[in-house]
This record gives C-alpha cells, structure tokens and sequence, in this order.
RNA sequence: GGAGGAAUAGCGAAGUGGCCAAACGCGGCUGACUGUAAAUCAGUUCCUUCGGGUUCGGUAGUUCAAAUCUACCUUCCUCCA
C-alpha cells in the first residue's frame, strides 16, 4: 500500500526508540505519537480542531460502539467517518477486540466470532471477522484493527494459547476479507505475558504482511514488569519496518517503555477520562484538582506546560469550574491533559533524534514522578 | 387568646424503649481510572491519646436500658378567634 508506510528516519544507538513519519492517506505524522481516543467519533467534549490544535495527528474511533450508534450504514452515508466527524487528519478503528475484554459479561465467544448483547438496548450481534471488516470499511478509517480477542490478566496458559491460535485465525480471516483500498489493516499481537505465545502470535502474524502491527492485551492491570516482557516479548519478533502500536497505554512510565523497545503509535483514554474526573497530569506529578489545597490557588495547572489552559487560567477556577460541575472544567482539563501527553512525545522524539532518549526517559520520570500512576 | 403539629449530625430526612454514634440523600473531604457501558466509581464525614468520650431543642423524671415514654420550659409551623 504505497500511501501508507512508516518511513523511520532515526533509530537511537542506545535503545530501540526510533524516530519516523508515517504516512497515511489523510496526511504524514511523526512518531513516536500519541493517539487520543474518541470512541463514538468524538474526542469528548473537544472539538476537531481543538484535537489538532493540541498537537494530534491520529484520532481514534470504535467499531463496536460506532456499529451500535449511529451504525455504519450512517457513518457511509454522511461520506465516511472523516466527513462524519469533520476530521480531516488520520483516523484509527478499533476492532471491538478490547470490548471482547471491557464487556466479558455481555458476549460469547466462538470460533465464528463473539456475540454481544448489546448494553443499550439486549440486542444480539454478531462480531466476526467478516463482519467488523465490513463495518471498519464502512467506517472508512486510514487505520484499522483486526478483530482479535484481548484476553484478560491473569489467565491460565492454556486459556492463552488456545485464544493466540484463534486470533491468528480471525487475523486471517480479517485480512482475506478486507478489500477496500486506501485502509491499512493492522494485525494484533496476544499471547499474555508468555514469550512463547507473544513470540508465534507476532511472527504468524508477520508471515499474512500486515501493513502495521499492534501490541495488545496489556495495561490492564499487570504489573509493569510484566507489560515491560509482554512488549518485550511481542517487539522482538516483529518486521522492524513496519509500524508498531502499542494499544491502550496512557502513563507516561508504560509509554516511555514502549518507546524505548520501539513502539511508534500509542492511544490510551486515560489523559481524557481522568481529566473527565478532576484529575491531571503535570511537571509537578498528579493533581487532583477537586482538591481544597487549590481554592485559592491563581497559579497555572502547570506553569511548564503551553497549552491554552495554563496560558489562561488557574487551578482556583479550574476547581471551581470542577466542583460546580461545569462542562467548560472538564473541556480545558481534557484539553491540558492531551497536550501533556502529545508535547511529551515531542520531547521524546527530540530525544531520540539526537541518541538521548534513555537519559531524557530518566530525566522525566524522575521528574513526573512515575510512581503517581500516570 | 384557643386548637393542633414539629424540633435528629453542616443541610434535608428516616428512626418512636435495647441490634443507635443514629438509615438514606445532599453538601464537605480524599482516592482511583490505561485499544471508553466511565461528566464514572470507591472511601470518608460528632470528638478521641483508639481505651474510650459526648450526642438526637432544654431541664427534670420513669426504666436494668431513652433520640424513642412522662412533666414542664423554649422556639417554629398550621388552623380558629
């Protein structure tokens, strides 16, 4: 697919962090990037352009929720989800894989595909490979996931194997059914925290030539030395030309891990939803801005950060907009807590340009304090 | 002036003899959140040196035991003159 490829223009000589562009039918983007997520084909309570202003390249969206409302056949209609949404940047679907995992209680599993109930309204669906190929073509996104079964953690190791070998299977099938043209179609490493299973997940995967791979099943609740073998384990035996996703990983620590061993694309909704809730990434650690230490507080958020929020109002009436719950809070909390972590990446990719990343990646985290969970 | 009714933790409001330091809601305080069923969820909210102490308008009683029963007082509400 020659609009679509990753062009890696610098590897850092000390680790495995790399610097590239990738180019995407709706434009190029650097990497390593963060993706905010915007799963019902909004990036909650920010607009479009506000995403963009902050530094986005790539927008996430949700085949299954999307799917459930407004449907697919809406979304074609309207001229695509770029149109849909009025976003003209890149955009990435999700396969419905990781509501395989969120939403356990409300679906079954075979080798056909899963069927939901769904949870607005009991309806049952069919997700399959077939299916969400047809739905994420509908959809129209640059980037699209394979269906593929994130599986939770802990899990015993022959729950494990048995869900690789079906996933590999789905991944197949996902690619022997997707056939628009213009989409590149990602294929999915599982496998828990065993190498065996990670190792043939990606190498299977490797040998259908996916245009992009992603890492998935982490960050749900595993230790971080696990997520480090669980990364480990699938980077290692992937293409090194193409690109890497690391899937649903939001902290500062778990990202700068994933781009140490050489994760191009990361998505989390974890800046969002914790802005949602009053709570902040800064230089200064984890704020919680509900907090009553900050009433009277006129200084910025963050006084190292640019985004419009800490240019232009302080924690005093940030938590009051909070407390009163005003929607306008939870707008400029979401918008500070993306900038944070997309100039992070900026940073990042700096860093590693001039073979820096590690001392940088230390210089942070010692800093920002990873132990405060972001 | 007369007749009823009501007073419970910051607020609202249950409780009408022991299982009551007192349900629940709000407010306050705090924490969590990782390919979004999340503008959500959880904890905490009389004092304490964690042994205990002091509470349910006030005072005095009844009782082994009172927020709950009795008497009086105070305040408020409604109705009648």
């Amino acid at each position: 697919m020659k609009d679509f490829y990753l062009e890696i223009l610098h590897v850092d000589k000390n680790c495995g962090a790399r610097y590239g562009i990738l180019h995407t039918p709706h434009g190029d983007v650097e990497v390593p990037m963060f993706m905010p997520v915007g799963t019902l084909a909004t990036v909650k309570t920010l607009s479009p352009e506000e995403v963009k202003s902050l530094g986005a390249g790539v927008i996430l969206s949700n085949t299954y929720h999307l799917h459930l409302r407004p449907g697919e056949d809406i979304v074609a209609k309207a001229g695509g989800l770029h149109k849909f949404m009025n976003y003209d940047g890149p955009i990435l679907t999700d396969s419905g894989g990781f509501q395989v995992f969120s939403l356990a209680e409300n679906r079954k599993i075979s080798e056909e595909g899963v069927v939901f109930k769904s949870h607005l309204n009991g309806d049952r669906m069919l997700f399959s490979p077939e299916t969400v190929m047809d739905i994420e073509e509908k959809l129209g996104a640059d980037i699209i996931m394979a269906f593929d079964e994130c599986i939770p953690y802990p899990v015993d190791e022959k729950y494990v194997k048995n869900s690789v070998e079906r996933t590999l299977r789905w991944a197949k099938r996902c690619k022997e059914a997707h056939k628009r043209e213009g989409q590149a179609l990602f294929g999915i490493v599982q496998g828990g925290e065993y190498e065996e299973h990670r190792k043939h997940c990606a190498e299977e995967l490797a040998k259908m030539d996916f245009p992009g791979y992603s890492i998935g099943g982490t960050s749900i609740g595993e230790p971080k030395d696990v997520f480090s073998k669980m990364v480990d384990y699938s980077v290692k035996y992937l293409p090194p030309e193409k690109p890497r996703y690391l899937m649903g990983v939001g902290s500062l620590d778990f990202i700068f891990e994933g781009i140490e061993k050489g994760v191009d694309m990361f998505d989390c909704v974890l800046p969002t939803r914790i802005a949602r809730h009053g709570a902040l990434m800064t230089s200064k650690g984890r704020v919680n801005i509900r907090d009553a230490k900050y009433k009277e507080d006129f200084t910025p958020l963050d006084d190292e950060c640019d985004c419009y929020t800490c240019k232009n109002y302080t924690k005093a009436y940030l938590r009051h907009l909070y407390v009163a719950d005003e929607t306008f809070g939870k707008r400029l909390l979401s918008m500070h807590n993306i900038r944070f972590l997309i100039h992070m990446m900026e940073e990042a990719r700096k860093a590693i340009k001039e073979d820096r990343f590690l001392e940088f990646k230390e210089e942070m985290l010692a800093k920002y304090g990873s132990k405060k969970g972001f």
